[in-house]
DNA sequence: TTATAATACTACCTATGAGTAGTATATATG
DNA sequence: CATATATACTACTCATAGGTAGTATTATAA
């Protein structure tokens, strides 16, 4: 399950401004910070918006801010959002949809790995990260 | 790190010819089995083949078979040629090439995951899987 | 030696994710 | 109200993975 650019974005910008939240975020600011595309950003920013993680204020002074808690907020919830979580619920390995009383010749290797990995993505919420340990955003 | 469709199948077919080795198989075969697209299926076949796994015989009678014994082949080496390992040295979750000295936020959360699931690719060969078990190819 | 049945090769087509450009809209402040 | 500084929207471009079409080549067997 190799995510998007676009899910490793949203969860880079989301982390980042999780760790002072209650702060506007000007997508000027984001792009500086996060060294990504300014206008893809922005566009990211509008979706994220609009999924309800953040708000989005116009105009001069304007900018995003957390209109939902991060301790309200799962890493599932934001690939979920930006890339749709089938991807996950299906095999995460890329094979076809899986019914698992039909195992495909990975599956035995696979499915302990897919378990901690839904277990680290359902269980993580933003405000669970461990800001001290992280070095790069 | 989802695998690529190539990959996909990549694994598929040989998995599905290590069941039974030192055969012949036709491409029309290996199609009619797995539900692959025939003519994305033959030129898979024959980068397999450039790869040294299998060899093709060419002409009435001919078809693809194994010129390396399925023990010697790990799974990584099959993914590593079709597209490519970086993928899975760099960071499964597609982050940006890593020094894990200066880790991004996904790391703790992810870096026990990572280790498994290489351990499974490095370490599985063709004729480890457990046919017994699989019910679709 | 000719017909047949297989693989190999070259060049396209198509859908999608990522990124870019330009314009429109909103709002605080003087 | 005018201006400066934000975000929102629409419509492109670009690269790549996946898939398709048609033709060329190889080798067996009658
Ligand atoms: S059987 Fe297991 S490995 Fe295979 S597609 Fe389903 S979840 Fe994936
Ligand atoms: S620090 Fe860890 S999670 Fe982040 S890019 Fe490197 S390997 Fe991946």
């Amino acid at each position: 399950m190799k995510l998007s650019k676009t899910s490793e974005y949203a969860l880079r910008i989301l982390i980042y401004m999780a760790k002072v939240p209650d702060q506007l975020y000007t997508a000027k600011q984001l792009v500086k910070e996060l060294k990504v595309s300014d206008k893809y950003l922005r566009r990211l920013m509008t979706d994220l918006s609009k999924s309800g993680f953040i708000r989005s204020i116009q105009g001069r002074d304007g900018g995003y801010t957390f209109i939902k808690s991060p301790e309200d907020i799962l890493l599932y919830d934001i690939i979920d959002s930006v890339e749709g979580m089938e991807k996950m619920n299906g095999c995460l390995l890329g094979f076809e949809k899986c019914s698992c009383t039909n195992p495909c010749a990975m599956h035995y290797l696979w499915v302990d790995i897919r378990t901690d990995l839904n277990k680290v993505f359902r269980e993580t919420r933003l405000s669970d990260m461990d800001f001290n340990k992280i070095l790069r955003y």
